[in-house]
This record gives structure tokens, C-alpha cells and sequence, in this order.
DNA sequence: GTGCTTGCAAAGATTTTGCACGGCC
DNA sequence: GGCCGTGCAAAATCTTTGCAAGCAC
């Protein structure tokens, strides 16, 4: 069950390691196949789906459709009701600090997510 | 543009208003065939739409399928990467308060929403 | 050579929509 | 009566999967 090294796969990375813009699958695939024009859109989302396991990709689920975003941007989200863009936002001070449970729940956070929802400033 | 009254959109809010599960819509449909034997799956995506138009329904994106909260359950949810579960969890003291963003950002912030990831309790 | 990976296409799962009919106001 | 809401079924979207061939190790 190793991780082979594909072109597909590294190609993927590529694509996505400096990416600021939260693409879908389908804007990676299109994206992809400017260097791999016969690269199918399940193999795309194979890889994807690798590189979330191996803790490389984050997904957003947004709006029934997954974003997938470079885990280094392990930072909130914005959402805007109305045009429906995602923007990366920074929170005043610690806020965003792992977000501690109760002590006593028995549950074991890995990970968490935090959106926040409105109007962005040009659809205001 | 006025909402009508309906015997679906009633039973639909009487099922979900004291729910604590999460339902998915297909859930929400089962449960609502009970009352309404030949009710429509359809029927029932409308008017939950209508009641997350209304502000009072709350729409939870988990691993791709949208899931209905009455919005007076307005915290964080866990979600359990093993089997799947939602849990209602409350955080110690205030972290959980209206997320503060920078003042000059431009967005107008009207809700959000807090996912964390782990292992429930069962799972462990 | 072995077995993971790919491309292709079909299947899946979930959600949305068109249409004619029916019921609320 | 006018118009919104409904049931039904088909369509749409997004994602996953089976399979035979191909490539990495």
C-alpha cells in the first residue's frame, strides 16, 4: 500500500502546494491537464484523496462540493452568501487557537474547521 | 413570494424543530412519510430550503451530504472520522463567541460555523 | 514480475428542476 | 380565481468505482 511516485500524482501537487484559491476538483483537473491533457478526472480525484490521507490537502465542504486546499493554509474561511467566493481570513489574536473541549468528553480532536458566513465587501 | 401554510411544511418543521440528531433529508423523509405517506423526497428539499431562507433551519455540510439542525442548536458540531457521528459539543468558556475578525476586512460576518475531527469515544 | 496506478466509462449518491395538478388565501 | 406548493419523474451535479492495460519499484 505504498505511495507510488507518478507523474499524475506529482503534477497534482504541483498544482495545488501554492495555491491560495480553495479549487474544486474539476478546476484541478482542468488545471492538470495543461500538462497532462489525457489525465481523467478520477484519477484526479484518486490522488487528491491521497494526499488528504497522507495529511498534505485539506477538503472544505462548501456548499455540497469539496475545496481542497494546501494544509500549510490551516487558517478560517469566509464564505460569501452571495457570490459564493472563499477567502482566507486571519481572526483577531488567539482565537483560532486550538479550541479546547471539556476535559471530560472522550472525544479525541484531530482536526477542526471553522467557516464563517455573510456578505463579502463587493457584494455588499 | 409569501410562504404558505402547508400541512408538509408544518410536519417537516414539527419533526426537526426538537431534533437533536442531525438528519440527513433522506431521514428527514422517512420520517415524514409517517405522517404524510406520498409526500415527495423533492417537497421535502424545498421546503427545507425554505426553512434555511427563513433562518430557522441550519445547514451542516459533513462529507458531502447536508444534514439539518434546528438553528436554536447553534454550536460547534464533532464529527467523528471513524463511524461518521455527529456530536453536539460545547467548548470551555467563550471560545465558542462570535469569532472576531480584523475590523477592516470588509466582510459582514453573519454566521458561522465550527467542525472539529477525531475519534468519538466508541471508536477509540 | 508484482501490484499499485491510470484512463475510460459507467454507476452511485445526493440534490435540483419541469410540469401539470391541487389547495391555500 | 390566482398563484404558490406538490407529487412524480427525469435531469443535473459531483464523486466513486470496475476493469483492463500500463508503469513504478
Amino acid at each position: 500500500m505504498s505511495t507510488r511516485r507518478t507523474r499524475q500524482l506529482e503534477v497534482i501537487w504541483d498544482v495545488l502546494k501554492d495555491e491560495m484559491s480553495h479549487p474544486t476538483a474539476d478546476q484541478i483537473y482542468e488545471r492538470v491537464r495543461r500538462e497532462i491533457p489525457n489525465i481523467s478526472l478520477g484519477t484526479v480525484y484518486r490522488n487528491l484523496q491521497k494526499l488528504a490521507a497522507d495529511g498534505k490537502v485539506q477538503i472544505l465542504n462548501i456548499d455540497r462540493t469539496q475545496h481542497f486546499d494546501p494544509i500549510s493554509n490551516k487558517h478560517p474561511h469566509f464564505i460569501c452568501e452571495s457570490c459564493g467566493k472563499v477567502y482566507d481570513v486571519t481572526l483577531d489574536r488567539r482565537e483560532e487557537a486550538e479550541p479546547l473541549l471539556s476535559p471530560d468528553t472522550g472525544f479525541t480532536v484531530t482536526s477542526h474547521q471553522l467557516s464563517l458566513y455573510g456578505t463579502c465587501e463587493t457584494c455588499s
